[in-house]
RNA sequence: CGGGGUAUAGCGUAGCUUGGUAGCGCGCAGCGUUCGGGACGCUGAGGUCGCAGGUUCAAAUCCUGUUGCCCCGACCA
């Protein structure tokens, strides 16, 4: 008889992909609910993994001239209202503050959605010369936005992102850093999160409020959904001519500042939760991941054995981040435990082992154990690591790829999306209407007009007139 | 904001139909035996049954209201 499950194992992705997703993030102890409607807690294994992303992307930004800077959370009323796009699409969204202690506010202040009015402020009154510019500004904080319903990581009341907003004295010069920084997104997600990215520019009815072009990297999930990993936006000079930020040139003429502005949030460890996550639970890409090696001792209270351990994680701390697992839990409860939060490789070391002089590798992507000497066990984890890392770019570049597909009518576009999710590669002729036509009678909506453009047809998938844009489709998160 | 669930110890739950001392498993604490895929025995701690009213001699259970959470839609990173 089999023995009945001692603990409630994490929900299958086949049986209930959101449970799954809920499960996992809880089990790994990514996060926790708290007590304000809409707004999670990120506990330490979480956050660690926030602070990572920190790290990369902050290096990254900096190796292109952009400097850190940090904005007040409150925006007054007059001056979110000031740019009408922008007001308009953030309005139904915004939460407001009314009082100060008991006194009520001559004018509200509303918590940012997002910063770019105070960065305009801003730049209006420190830009005055075309020597001021460009100004390359990113701020760490937290936003506030009021949604109706919230999924961790995936959607919540108040999320952690890096906001960047600079100004420009061309146009040109804008629209170069706003792909620059689109490709800085789309780097970062492959090198450091092993998810491969799309590339492209967003429709009108899908692009920023209040921006000129909006670029975005999309990734496809292990359901088939996509999900909006990170954006760029050109503003032209839109903010500049609302906000009154204009430089004198060389020939002593004022000149508008063209804008941009990007962000990346913690949005991207959900796609790294469905992207790389199993039924066992987390995978952490090892680049990212806060603890690369876990040590579980077998027979820890055996002499020698706990020494042994932590002479091999002295040794493996020069190449990987290394954690001991000393606790007096049994190896098998460990390695589960593990396992759900994600350890890239695992070393089983016990007695049998250190009597040979090995150690048991156990891989987390797929399960693979393998057994190395303990003379060379650091150049073999580091080797395996970097293995890992890259197989697990492949193999979400091989299930995307797999899960891509074309259409050329709306029988076949339908029926794609019903029987196998994924994304659909379809030809569109630019107008507004076959875009609404589509997510009515899909519910799936345009993600990007890719860089790499292919002509699958001459017609437009919906309406059939001529066609000027592929588009990815896609039912998003 | 619509539609559907749900709320009992840290977690998972039984009890509710038919009101009558709140039970079980995991986890937690102590001791001992264990240890290569969620070990076992013994002992023990832990509960305003989401919250607020009401009915009743008596409410986890019946009634009314309210809030949180989950899932599915409409809107967004």
């Amino acid at each position: 008889m089999a023995k009945e499950k001692m603990v409630t194992a994490i929900t299958s992705m086949e049986e209930d992909f959101a449970q799954w997703y809920t499960d996992v993030v809880k089990k790994a102890e990514l996060i926790d609910y708290s007590s304000v409607r809409g707004c999670m807690i990120l506990r330490p294994a979480g956050y660690a993994i926030w602070e990572n992303i920190q790290k990369e992307l902050d290096a990254r930004f900096k190796a292109t001239g952009v400097e850190n800077v940090y904005m007040p959370l409150f925006i007054p009323e007059s001056l979110l209202q000031k740019e009408k796009d922008h007001v308009e699409g953030f309005a139904p969204e915004v939460a407001w503050v009314t009082h100060g202690g008991l006194e009520k506010l001559q004018e509200r202040l509303c918590v940012r959605p997002t910063s770019e009015t105070l960065f305009c402020d801003l730049y209006s009154n420190i830009v005055q010369s075309y020597r001021d510019l460009p100004k390359l500004y990113n701020q760490w904080c937290s936003v506030v936005r009021w949604e109706k319903t919230t999924r961790p990581f995936l959607r919540s009341m108040e999320f952690l992102w890096q906001e960047g907003h600079t100004a420009h004295a061309t146009a040109e010069e804008a629209e170069e850093r706003t792909i620059q920084m689109l490709n800085v997104y789309a780097d970062f997600c492959e090198q450091i999160l092993a998810i491969p990215m799309i590339k492209g520019k967003k429709t009108d009815k899908e692009k920023f409020a209040g921006a000129h072009s909006t670029y975005t990297i999309e990734a496809l999930m292990h359901d088939g959904k996509a999900l909006q990993s990170g954006t760029s936006h050109n503003f032209g000079d839109g903010f500049a001519h609302a906000f009154g930020i204009q430089y004198t040139d060389k020939d002593n003429k004022l000149q508008y500042v063209h804008q941009t502005s990007w962000g990346m949030s913690t949005r991207i460890i959900g796609a790294v939760i469905m992207v790389h996550g199993d039924n066992s639970g987390l995978v952490l890409p090892p680049r990212i991941a806060p603890d690369q090696v876990v040590i579980v001792p077998i027979m820890q209270k055996k002499e020698g054995v706990l020494e042994k351990a932590a002479e091999v994680k002295a040794k493996l701390s020069e190449v990987a981040r290394v954690k001991l697992d000393d606790s007096d839990k049994s190896p098998g409860w460990k390695f589960s435990e593990h396992e759900m939060r994600g350890i890239p490789v695992r070393v089983e070391l016990g007695p049998r082992d250190i009597e040979n002089g090995q150690a048991v590798l156990a891989r987390r992507d797929t399960g693979e154990k393998m057994t190395v000497s303990l003379d060379n066990i650091a150049e073999e984890v580091k080797a395996l690591l970097e293995t890992i890392q890259n197989d697990m770019l492949e193999r979400a570049r091989k299930h995307r790829d797999a899960h891509t597909y074309t259409a050329v009518n709306m029988d076949e576009f339908s029926r794609i999306l019903k029987e196998t999710p994924g994304f659909v590669k379809a030809m569109w002729c630019g107008n507004e209407a076959c875009e609404l036509k589509i997510k009515e009678m899909t519910t799936a909506t345009s993600r990007c007009m890719p860089f790499e453009q292919e002509e699958i047809s001459d017609k437009c998938v919906c309406c059939g007139k001529p066609a000027k844009t592929m588009v990815y489709w896609g039912k998003a998160y």
